[in-house]
DNA sequence: CGCTACCTGGGT
DNA sequence: ACCCAGGTAGCG
């Protein structure tokens, strides 16, 4: 559920709402959902603190704090992020309360309890989180097709595990990295190395074009304020086993390539 | 690289 | 009753 696109966009809402509100007081319901430090020393230190900012590296949500702290939050697969009115009941899934000032709280839910949340300052937060190792954003305006032949002449093995590899290119999930392959005409078995000029341009504006069609429809999930995003339908192969590929008519297929669910088309992606 | 663990809700 | 999940870390 959360990938590039949902997760931009709970970023963008959290800049135009969160920054310059000062976060009261944090509950946390579960303590594993904090990487680090502890639930008492997370509250403790996390009170009182104004938001100055909030945005995205991979899929990572941090947001920097007064007082030298940042705040990091990862989805990782069905982790969200909703913005309610104080004194309501929390929904079974919260892992962690803000209070805001305003009578509001930012509610931290996932409803498998993998998502996660850290807090330190600038310097702990990219050194344990290993934020200095992730590639080149795919949304960044600096991605083009010789970042993406550079990023990608390093790698062997399969393309799609590749793609998948933040390391390599940040920004693809497991339906974005299959979507772009089909939007390419590109096999996901393929190697990078195999790629030829003209494949590497295609792929590069086909992942530009798949992230940037679900950002505009604002991802497939709820928003920080609980609007749905109307990228919910729009899959050419995803999840789409058995059915008419929309290019050619032959039934997608699906197997599994780096530990992944992949589809893709068996007739027009070579 | 491939595999496993994480661990709950919703789909089949 | 089962099986699976759009992500990542950690292991061999």
């Amino acid at each position: 559920m959360a990938e590039v696109p949902e997760v931009e966009t709970i970023v963008r809402d959290l800049r135009e709402v969160l920054v310059g509100r000062e976060i009261l007081a944090a509950e946390v319901l579960l303590a594993a959902a904090l990487r680090f430090p502890e639930p008492g020393e997370f509250s403790a230190r996390i009170a009182g603190r104004v938001v100055l900012g909030a945005e995205r590296r991979a899929k990572h949500i941090l947001m920097p704090l007064s007082g030298d702290l940042t705040l990091a939050i990862h989805f990782m697969l069905w982790g969200t992020l909703l913005l309610v009115p104080a004194g309501h009941r929390h929904p079974p899934e919260t892992l962690i309360v803000f209070q805001l000032d305003g009578e509001q709280e930012l509610l931290f839910l996932d409803k498998l309890g993998y998502a996660r949340a850290a807090l330190g300052t600038q310097d702990e937060i990219v050194e344990r989180l290993d934020l200095d190792l992730l590639g080149p954003d795919a949304l960044d305006p600096s991605f083009d097709a010789d970042l993406l032949a550079r990023q990608l002449g390093k790698r062997r093995g399969a393309l799609k595990p590749v793609l998948l590899n933040q390391r390599v290119l940040a920004g693809l999930g497991n339906r974005d990295a299959d979507e772009s392959m089909w939007l390419a005409g590109i096999d996901p078995h393929r190697t990078p190395a195999s790629l030829d000029r003209d494949q590497i341009e295609r792929l590069h504006d086909a992942i530009c074009q798949v992230l940037e069609e679900g950002l505009a429809l604002r991802g497939t999930q709820a928003d920080l304020f609980g609007r749905p995003g109307r990228a919910k339908h729009r899959r050419n192969v995803f999840e789409r086993t058995g059915q008419p590929c929309p290019r050619c008519g032959t039934p997608i297929a699906h197997l599994r390539l780096g530990g992944r669910n992949t589809h893709y088309c068996p007739q027009c992606q070579t």
